[in-house]
DNA sequence: TCAAAAGTGTTTATAATACACCCATGG
DNA sequence: CCATGGGTGTATTATAAACACTTTTGA
């Protein structure tokens, strides 16, 4: 998945009319599921770096095949929004709320996935995987805005970020456009490596010792 | 996994002298991960009712065996602090911030399933998997005492579950103890499946109408 | 000097925690 | 009538969201 405009996920058309479905490969024999993720972004995709990548679900499939056991582990891979990866043909960005005819059973992995991705939004610091190295506030917010479908005041985000210990200035500024404007402070996340930052949404540990 | 006065969780001792691991089976052909997961619940400890069970995390083992190519889907079971399993031989709870020698790799996978349960207690209804059909405020906060850590207060935690309509009065009362006191009203959870009731830590959407 | 964008300071709203006090029961 | 546990009401505190206003730039 990846975050422009509005949240987008990567579909590959079947080439036997059955619509849409994620794009998916099979593991290598001494091959670890990791490793296996890692060379089909590659390989197809010419993805590199992606921000973060966890499993999703898994099924078991010993009907589809007369001579096969089939074992579908879905993952959701999340892309920074300034890395371009190279689409094959027949593979395509699709906004996750106006997903074209998707192939049965796929369709609620992609929104447990983006159900998934908004709930972490809000208790950790997974944005990093989705912003550039550096931006400013107002592109920050915009991520987010796309993520979870709502605006997002861009001063707001930066005070509760800042409090949480997940951004820091750069102490960089961004010029300002032909328009004017005051020149922006850049940000980056302090870390690149999933973290909760926000452990308690309620029944938090009490404050004083009893 | 249970939460008596503290958190346990369900350990079956190594015959081959390896210490203590999770407890798990095959999955038989024609059969679903969640059927598999039910019959060996049933068949090993005698659980027929589990409050709630999820997929954890999926490892493929290409070279544990010449002629096989194991997948491990863990999951975790949650039981109702009520229910009794019976236990086969060498299967035992253990506290589950005191574990035992546990076989390695399953270390981390209890201590993933535990942060998780943690973080879920906070945002959603989950404590229905754990608790009994009826109960008072001075059990659930029990409850969630032993899976946080940390003391839990009864009335607070009823009023955010009642604002949330997570718990619902039943009308009934606990009679007092030998030692008196006033009897106790009797809750139980409106639902009992998995709802997220608290969807924004942060960044929920503006209040009014732009 | 005006428009645009960023940033600061502060107010407001909300909701969880803390705490003082009252109620119901058994012995 | 007192000890015990349950419950109510409210004060306190924390913090996110909202908003008014200032700063910095380009044209």
């Amino acid at each position: 998945m990846r975050a422009g405009e509005r949240l987008e996920t990567l579909l590959w058309k079947r080439s036997d009319g059955g619509g849409w479905s994620l794009p998916g490969g099979f593991v290598r024999p001494h091959e670890t599921l990791d490793d296996a993720m890692a060379r089909h972004l590659r390989e197809k995709v010419g993805v590199e770096r992606v921000g973060h990548i966890e499993q999703l679900s898994t099924a078991s499939r010993p009907d589809s095949h007369p001579d096969l056991w089939l074992v579908d582990v879905a993952h959701i891979a999340l892309l920074a929004s300034d890395t371009d990866p190279r689409l094959p043909p027949d593979t395509d960005w699709h906004p996750i709320d106006d997903l074209p005819d998707v192939a049965f059973g796929h369709r609620a992995v992609i929104e447990q996935a983006r159900d998934r991705l908004r709930g972490k939004l809000s208790y950790s610091n997974i944005a990093f995987a989705l912003a550039p190295e550096t931006f400013t506030l107002r592109e920050l917010a915009a991520l987010y805005s796309a993520v979870l479908g709502h605006p997002v005041d861009p001063t707001n985000l930066g005070r509760v970020l800042e409090r949480d210990e997940v951004l820091e200035a750069t102490g960089d500024r961004r010029p300002a456009g032909e328009s004017g404007g005051r020149p922006a402070a850049v940000y980056r996340f302090r870390e690149r490596d999933y973290a909760i930052t926000r452990p308690y949404a309620a029944f938090r540990p009490p404050s004083r010792a009893s």
